[in-house]
DNA sequence: CCGACTTTGTGCATGCGTTCACAAGCGGTA
DNA sequence: TACCGCTTGTGAACGCATGCACAAAGTCGG
């Protein structure tokens, strides 16, 4: 199901086994340090689904119904809920404000990430018109491209740049999060040059799996390899309703009918 | 990487559809039901990856080669794909040719899977434009949008078409797929559409938590999800960087000099 | 103030996925 | 032919994530 995993051994490299003597909450560090992957997405869904409950005026809310929204299980949320602290009441559920908070917090979306897109074609513009991306928190500051024909014309309100400037601008608008969406076989010679700007976090759009530094997070995000999986369902269904049809009742899966 | 090692011998098993199109074999569907779905993740970046040797004219490829161009440990993706069968050949490694077919089989590739989609905006064009999709084998047959300004205009080469005519087109043009690009609000609906049209895949660009039937697979894209998860990490690496600077050596995270 | 009811937080067991390590098998070589 | 080195395929151990089930802790009505 899920994507790149690229934290395979970090924690081991830097010095994880001191305790740390840090004044200010250590608390959250280790705690943040401590979530599961997997959690995190989740978290980034509950998220969401709170900010719409609190926007339509709900205050408070059960695990039962925030996991039913956010199509999961009651108690996988209630145990990610439990890796950002203690923060509902017994009895009575949790808050939705409280929660959103402190969410925001954990995913660190209390400071601004400032994003960069490298690659300006119909993804790119589709991406740069998406305008500070759905839930602000992430304005996009740069765009580039190695197209002359685009450098100067603004997209989404943003002039675009040629990528012989990515470092330079990079640096200077402090760009913390870089956006991957070239065609295949720029991407990593792109991911490079991104790396080299002090960019630590790339989302990469470009079907090419990037080698990267090890202080540098990729995600991922392939058209292609979603439709396979997808296909890989078709088939899977196609054969079982095969199977099934051996000993034939003159229904395939789902009460569908089968044609002859 | 070795390239161009001829193996004739081996490639003459492959008949080019007619050995790979098995007469009815039960093994597969039984091995097809049991691969775990990151498994599955997995054999369509190595299916690319090996797509790309074989245009390069190589032949062989041990696992260890595959295994780092891919990404992933040696180990991980033997088993992966010991998943589909044993394909290999101890002391050698493998054809590329004869991989490639088999995991095609797999993921269903052999035969074309129709796709639709459904919302018309920036990245409805971007998806449209693409053309049949990364990696041939989703041939996008259908454009719909509620807007009438476009109902009719060819994106991609597909006319556009409203969104009331779903349930018929999806029929006609045996629709496997449905992509939905919609805004938020609309997404449930669409889908709704789309299930009730026969579609059981879906691929779902819209923030939003689908509620589809069991027999329907989702597949969701979730860009503020993606964008929230990297926050996380560059949330974590500034206060383990903090961490790290309480008990100074002059180095930050990955020997980086932190400036006075 | 008490008891009944509701919902959280979590220890524990289970299952899945990853990794290790090595025997089995194959090609090349003398 | 027999041996040697290389690479696959996989059994087994490990670790992480999921789901269950229940005690703890709170609210509400009387």
């Amino acid at each position: 199901m899920k994507h790149t995993r690229r934290s395979e051994s970090v924690a081991s490299q830097r010095g994880e086994g001191e305790t740390t003597t840090t004044p200010a909450e250590p608390a959250d560090r280790e705690r943040a340090r401590a979530i599961p992957e997997a959690a995190v997405a989740r978290l980034a869904v509950y998220l969401r689904v709170l900010s719409g409950m609190a926007d339509q005026g709900v205050t408070a809310v059960s695990s039962e119904e925030l996991s039913q929204a956010a199509g999961v299980n009651a108690a996988k949320l209630r145990k990610d809920l439990s890796y950002i602290g203690s923060y509902g009441t017994r009895g009575v559920g949790y808050d939705v404000e409280v929660l959103v908070s402190h969410i925001e917090r954990i995913l660190g979306l209390t400071r601004n990430h400032s994003v960069a897109v490298v690659g300006i074609g119909n993804l790119g513009h589709a991406l740069a018109n998406y305008g500070g991306f759905p839930g602000r928190g992430f304005p996009v500051t740069a765009l580039f491209d190695v197209d002359d024909d685009l450098v100067g014309i603004p997209v989404g309100g943003i002039p675009v740049n040629h990528i012989d400037e990515i470092t330079a601008i990079c640096v200077e608008r402090e760009v913390s999060i870089g956006v991957i969406a070239t065609p295949p076989p720029a991407a990593q010679s792109v991911c490079d040059r991104l790396v080299s700007a002090g960019v630590q976090c790339i989302l990469n759009f470009a079907p090419v799996v990037l080698q990267v530094p090890d202080n540098v997070e990729v995600r991922k995000v392939d058209l292609a390899v979603e439709m396979q999986i997808l296909s890989f369902h078709v088939a899977r269904r196609a054969d079982e309703a095969a199977s099934v049809s051996v000993g034939n009742n003159g229904l395939g899966v789902d009460g569908m009918v089968i044609r002859p």
